[in-house]
DNA sequence: GCGACAG
DNA sequence: ATCTTGTCGC
């Protein structure tokens, strides 16, 4: 990589350290405003080459399954860096959810407040929109994970509890954590209760359209 | 210096 | 995450 390039990219991150402290200190650990429980929103972004494929899928809790999904196909340039996901799934995420009424509390393929400065990308739609959000992770990205009990392990950093490693029936644990305007604790019910064979079915859904979607799209 | 590293 | 069909295994 050239050396301008690189140092251009360095700057950038220096100015997305100081966004995500700045939003890092905006995040609302409570249950609040009161959400509708009757719906959860999974939200998945896939990738065909530069094509991204962002899908919003609206799912009803008591039968879970899906009465509204929305999509966005784009071209994206930057490039995935641990730590920045926001970077490159932020912008469509957020219009994802600008094309949304009502959504319930949200679920985002990433992490929230479990994050080297507690702004993952879930963090980062719930802050700017103001909304309900959950980060769902597949693998850990920072911090300890502690002692499990029944289906749930604390995953520590410093000395604060930031996200809960949940087993939902499968051998590897999905990890959660706030995004904003929630607790830990419902946090984690609310992904239980929508939890279909080990993984939450709103993402299930959400994964499998923006994947199909960007099988078949033309460049 | 070395390894780890959401998607 | 992506490039990629069928295939080995729990």
């Amino acid at each position: 990589m050239p050396e301008d390039k690189k140092l251009s990219i360095e700057k950038k991150l220096k100015n997305a350290v100081r966004e995500q402290i700045t939003l890092a200190s905006q995040v609302v650990m409570e249950d609040f405003p009161p959400f509708d429980k009757s719906i959860v929103t999974g939200i998945d972004v896939h990738y065909s080459g530069s094509l991204a494929v962002g899908c919003a899928t609206v799912v009803e809790v008591e039968t879970l399954k899906a009465i509204q999904t929305v999509t966005l196909n784009r071209e994206v340039q930057v490039d995935y860096i641990p730590g920045y996901l926001y970077l490159r799934e932020g912008p469509i995420v957020l219009d994802l959810l600008k094309l949304l009424e009502n959504t319930g509390p949200v679920l985002i393929d990433g992490n929230g407040v479990l994050h080297p400065r507690r702004m993952g990308l879930a963090s980062y739609a719930g802050v700017v929109l103001n909304i309900q959000t959950i980060g769902v992770a597949k693998r850990i990205h920072v911090g300890i994970i502690g002692p499990r009990v029944d289906n749930y392990a604390p995953i520590h950093d410093d000395d604060e509890v930031i996200g809960m490693a949940v087993w939902l029936g499968k051998e590897k644990p999905v990890f959660v954590s706030v995004g904003n305007n929630i607790t830990l604790s419902t946090s984690v019910r609310v992904v239980k209760d929508c939890a279909v064979r080990g993984y939450p079915e709103p993402l299930r859904i959400a994964h499998r359209t923006a994947k199909e979607i960007a099988r078949n799209t033309q460049l």
